[in-house]
Formats: structure tokens, sequence, C-alpha cells
DNA sequence: GATGCGTGGTA
DNA sequence: TTACCAAGCAT
């Protein structure tokens, strides 16, 4: 039977031991320092992150910096890291933590999750990590530790399991002492990433392989649970490649929805339509197909095909608010969609006469 | 309470 | 190639 009594002793003896001590976001109590780390990091792996957060710090350095910065601006670093409402709930927080908390970075979980894009697992981090209060997180890597060593069936993002998952986080919770919820903490988070794996868990190097339920009943390739099978569907659609000599034409997109206030090429359902919206900016321009490409999505599927389409001059009416023509030397740091990028820096080069361009 | 929201790593 | 999903939250 688990032992619920001792999980936390063991889990916190272990990660001093064996857990991860030198990510770029630890030693540190500073909040906002923290905050920016959690925030990356939902649904995103840590090695994912490293480069993003520390153009993040260099950038803004503090709640202020990035409070005062542009949404542009902070688009832009976040360009690649996905879930782009995240960003946009990131900046929104600064701005509340300068308008509503003076500028200091709240550090009570009940405090930060009345914040944007701050919920209860989140919350109970930053506040664990930057002031040592006491209270559960429920990640991904959490959700597979305790289903494991609890036997607990369902798939974890059910309701029904995910309220008994809480429950259960929180009775292992470590006692109210000095140091021993930061540890709990990251040791649960570095327990998940680097031996209770979702492939081949080292059961060897665990220290809750004594109580274990699925190591003793040999179940560890079944707990957790799968997510339910879903079918995705495909969408496909071709986007406008206009070059005017070095520079192409992007337009925004809606602040919600995919690539939510993300600049990309203009997106047609179909050629007929492109070519239509082509003839208003240009009645003599020609666009001709490009490789097709395709992106997948956690819920579906996108196969599109870039048109391209060099104009001799830019049209009057492509200076409209929500349209830019970008130098395609830019395509790097702008805020665009990963395979956007790939698009534009794949024609740069080919532009400049690279071997294996996309043309 | 179910769904929408990105990208890249791993097996 | 496909399946699965990672320091989840908002609606």
């Amino acid at each position: 039977m688990p032992d619920t009594a001792s999980f936390s002793a063991r889990l916190v003896d272990w990660q001093r031991r064996h857990g991860r001590h030198h990510l770029p976001w630890q030693q540190t109590r500073d909040a906002y320092r923290i905050w920016l780390s959690e925030i990356m990091l939902q649904q995103t792996q840590v090695a994912t992150v490293i480069p993003y957060y520390g153009r993040f710090l260099e950038r803004f350095p503090t709640v202020a910096d990035l409070a005062a910065a542009p949404d542009g601006d902070v688009m832009a670093l976040w360009a690649g890291l996905g879930y782009y409402t995240r960003a946009r709930n990131l900046h929104a927080c600064a701005i509340a933590v300068m308008r509503d908390h003076g500028g200091v970075f709240p550090t009570r979980a009940a405090t930060l999750e009345t914040l944007p894009g701050i919920g209860r697992s989140t919350a109970a981090a930053i506040a664990a990590f930057s002031s040592g209060e006491r209270g559960a997180i429920l990640d991904g890597n959490v959700r597979r530790v305790l289903a494991r060593w609890a036997g607990i069936e369902g798939w974890t993002g059910a309701p029904a399991v995910e309220a008994k998952l809480w429950t259960l986080a929180t009775e292992v919770l470590p006692p109210d002492e000095p140091g021993a919820i930061e540890s709990h903490t990251q040791g649960l988070m570095d327990l998940g990433a680097t031996v209770c794996t979702r492939g081949k868990p080292g059961c060897d190097a665990c220290p809750l392989a004594a109580d274990c339920v699925a190591l003793r009943d040999g179940r560890t390739a079944q707990l957790p649970a799968p997510r339910p099978k879903k079918a995705i569907p495909t969408r496909s659609a071709v986007m406008l490649l206009a070059l005017q000599g070095d520079d192409v034409l992007l337009e925004r997109r809606p602040p919600s929805g995919i690539w939510g206030g993300l600049w990309t090429l203009p997106e047609f359902a179909d050629e007929a339509a492109l070519h239509a919206a082509l003839a208003r900016l240009d009645a003599e321009a020609v666009a001709r197909p490009l490789a097709p490409r395709e992106h997948q999505f956690t819920h579906f599927r996108l196969n599109f095909t870039p048109m391209l389409a060099r104009l001799v001059r830019k049209p009057a009416g492509a200076e409209e608010p929500g349209r830019v023509w970008l130098p395609l030397a830019d395509a790097e740091t702008a805020a665009l969609p990963a395979p956007v990028k790939r698009v534009l820096l794949d024609i740069d080069a080919s532009q400049r006469g690279g071997l294996f361009g996309a043309e």
C-alpha cells in the first residue's frame, strides 16, 4: 500500500541528492523570474524554453520593463513557443502587477490566481518557489507520478480523475518546515521529467518504488491511461507569398484563434480566392505554387501551399493597418508562427542563391 | 465540462 | 510515419 506519510520525506531527500538545481530559473526567489519560467513551461518542455527565457529576461529584466513594452515586442519574442494566448496574458499580467500591486510581484497563491494566465497549479508553484508557501501543484509530471504510485485508473484529464489527483497531491504535501515545499515541488517535477518518464521509467532510481502500485503490479506501461483517441481533421489552404524586391506582404491575425496576434502570409481557402485578392493588389501579377507544406497542430493538421507572386511595385492599397511589408532579412526576429517563418527563411535563402531553397 | 490553443521531442 | 504529449489556462 502506498505510504502517504513518508512520500514527501523520500521525495525531498531524493530531490536534494539527485534533482535539478541549476536550471536558469532556479537559485532565485524573484517572483517575476519564477513566474516567467512557469508560464513558458506550461505544456512546454524545459529544453525548448531555455533560450526563450534568456532572451525575455535580457529584454525585460523586471516586470516594469515588460509592462511598459509594446505588445508587438512581446509577441515577437514569444514567436515559436506556441499557445500565444500565454504571451497576451503574460503582458496583461505584468500590466496588472504594475497597476494593482504597485509593481511588486505577488507571492501568495490566492493573489497569483487572480492574475491572467495563472491557474491553480501555476499559482501554487510560483508561491512555493518565491515564498515557501505550502500548496499542491498538478502538472503533467505530477499526474503521471501520482497515477502510477497510487494506481489511479482513467485518463488524468478526466474531471473525476483530476479531482482525485488534486486530493492526493494535497495529502502528500510535506509538513510545514523551512525549505520542504520547495524541494517537494521541484522533486515532483524532476522525478516526472527524469525518472518517472512516460516510456521506460527508471524505477531502480525512484524513491517511491517501494510502495508504487504500478510497479508492484507491472503496470507502469499502462498507467496513466492515455487520452481517449479523437480523429483530428485536416484543413487545407493556400498562402500568398507576395514579394516586392526583398519585402514580403504580411497580415496580422485576429487576437483570438489560431496564431492569434501573430503576422502571417495572407491565407485563402483555395487558389481562386487567392487569385481574386492578388488581382486587387496588382492586376498583372501572377502567382505560382511552391512545394506544399504541412503543419501539425494539437487538434488539426494544416496542409498549405505557398503561392509566389513577384510584384513590380508595392500596391497603394497594401499600407492598411494590419498589413505590413516585412524585409525578408527580418523574418528571423518577427512575430511569425513557426511554419510561416520557415517558408520565409527558405525563400530568403533561395533568393540569395542557396542551393536548397524553396523554389 | 468539453473544447481550443503550438511546437518540438521521443519512441 | 504515426502516436503521444510536455512545469495548463481560459472560455
